[in-house]
RNA sequence: GGGCUCGUGGUGUAGAGGCCUAACAUGCCUCCCUGUCACGGAGGAGAUCGCCGGUUCGAAUCCGGUCGAGCCCGCCA
């Protein structure tokens, strides 16, 4: 029976037990060889002193697997305080090639080496630094759908094989469907809003596709999103306090639960406060302009450097890195999001959280007649392939209604302090780089 | 798509016209080492300096092109 390494302390000492895992490092002080076995709970240390044993692994690198059969010995020298003596080892995969890249110590997540660690990362990954940000971006979407189902929310699964783009604006990746035009998924939009009608409250976890030609710390051809669609709400604020709530309560639980690896990962210490303070657009980019000196007040949308800005002030000023930058400008706004009554702004909001845009929150325009003219407006054809469904449930009562899309990569990124979205990514897609 | 910067053993760097037959660290191989945990010590293998062309008596080094990468901007989430 296959022992794991988190299990070993529960041992008596002197208990024979046998682990399985792969060889992570090595270290020969002559009669005396320390192995490191890694398997899914952490790092075993086996001491060999039989040099028949030691044998056995010349010539094999790390990565090779292993069966160790050992007695258990309570050692407080021994990182973890238990180490396995007396050792019978069983090779079960001979690896005789070099690793291409080192993984008993932490990777360069210098900007000019990310080519290199992306190359590497099959290999990579197994370093337990680059793991453990999968791990934490895991308890992340855990700790999403906790929350999510807690608030009677339905998970769906929506097509990513889309006859039209979901959303103006974005490029869409175009490809041959059966001798039809089809598109891959920018968003699930349309469906989660048609699901409104269903569940009343749904959200999706899955990969939306950019064709932007983009190339930046922010943006991946393929990235990870949150959808969320909440119908019978009293007003858009209803949804920002949804969307506060569930960003309050993910980021509490993983810098609570996870503290130890986020230190050693070197996050940012957490500042947030249960109400995230909100401005305007207006309001920032008059703030920006006055704390700063700079003019970018005729920019429609905030800059890069004053998302950076505004989410510096309110951890300084308000105690609390995520704001919601509300009131964007109607002009910027989609079809299918609803417009305020003056026409001037949209009823929507960004979350702003270090320095990036994590998630846009509108309400949704629910009302049929409204809709048909604001799609008319951004030149959509409600009759469509890709459209007509969509206007089909409206026709048939949506309740007003509101969400947003997240960023799951941008949320890990930001979370653990990484500088490119490509870091929280097992294996990014951008302009560039299709494999591995 | 625009601008700026960078390409040297597997990995990370040094070298900035001749001292380069390319140095250092790490990884790998051989040997020594009984408490390592970035183990330590001795030795060894491994790079036609991204590629093509040019300048020069001489180019890793200067110039042009090309390919690749990074960052910023735009676009976007």
């Amino acid at each position: 029976m296959r022992v794991l390494h988190r299990e070993l302390m529960t041992k008596q000492d002197g208990e024979r037990v046998a682990i399985a895992g792969w060889l992570h490092k090595k270290r020969l002080l002559g009669g005396l060889t320390f192995l490191n076995i890694r398997d899914r709970s952490g790092l075993t240390q086996v001491v060999v002193k039989d040099k028949a044993e030691v044998e056995k692994l010349r010539g094999l690198q790390v990565g090779t697997v292993l069966h160790v059969e050992g007695s258990i010995t309570k050692e407080p020298r021994a990182p973890g305080g238990v180490e396995l003596h007396d050792v019978n080892l069983t090779i079960i995969v001979p690896v005789t090639e070099e690793p291409p890249i080192e993984i008993d110590k932490p990777l360069s997540h210098q900007p000019e080496h990310l080519d290199t660690l992306l190359d590497n990362r099959v290999i990579g990954l197994r370093n337990l630094q680059e793991a453990m940000i999968f791990k934490i971006r895991s308890e992340l979407l855990r700790y999403i759908r906790d929350f999510l189902y807690k608030n009677d929310f339905v998970e769906i699964n929506t097509p990513k094989l889309v006859a039209g783009a979901a959303e103006g604006g974005a490029e869409v990746f175009k490809l041959d469907y059966f001798g039809k035009d089809a598109t891959l998924a920018q968003s699930p939009q349309l469906y989660k809003q048609i699901m409104v009608g269903v569940f009343e409250r749904v959200f999706e976890i899955a990969p939306a596709f950019r064709a932007e030609l983009s190339a930046t710390t922010r943006h991946v051809s393929e990235v990870t999103m949150l959808d969320i669609e909440m119908g019978f709400i009293e007003d858009h604020n209803e949804v920002l306090n949804l969307v506060q709530a569930l960003v309050y309560e993910v980021l509490n639980r993983v810098y609570q639960e996870h503290a130890d690896e986020l230190k050693s990962l070197k996050a940012p210490v957490l500042t947030l406060k249960t109400e995230f303070p909100r401005y305007s657009m207006a309001q920032i980019h008059e703030l920006f302009s006055r704390e700063t000196g700079k003019d970018t007040t005729k920019e429609l949308d905030l800059t890069p450097e004053e998302e950076k800005w505004i989410c510096e002030y309110a951890r300084t000023h308000d105690g609390c890195e995520a704001i919601f930058a509300t009131n964007l400008p109607a002009a910027k706004m989609k079809f299918y999001h609803m417009a305020e009554d003056d026409g001037q702004t949209a009823r929507s909001a960004d979350l702003l959280f270090r320095g990036v845009e994590l998630s846009t929150v509108p309400q949704r325009e629910h009302r049929h007649d409204n809709l048909l003219a604001q799609m008319k407006k951004s030149g959509i054809d409600p009759n469509s392939p890709g459209f007509s469904h969509f206007v089909t449930a409206f026709r048939h009562g949506l309740p007003p209604h509101g969400g947003c899309g997240f960023g799951i990569d941008r949320l890990t990124e930001k979370v653990i302090g990484l500088n490119n979205i490509k870091e929280a990514i097992l294996f990014p897609r951008d302009i560039n780089r299709l494999t591995p």
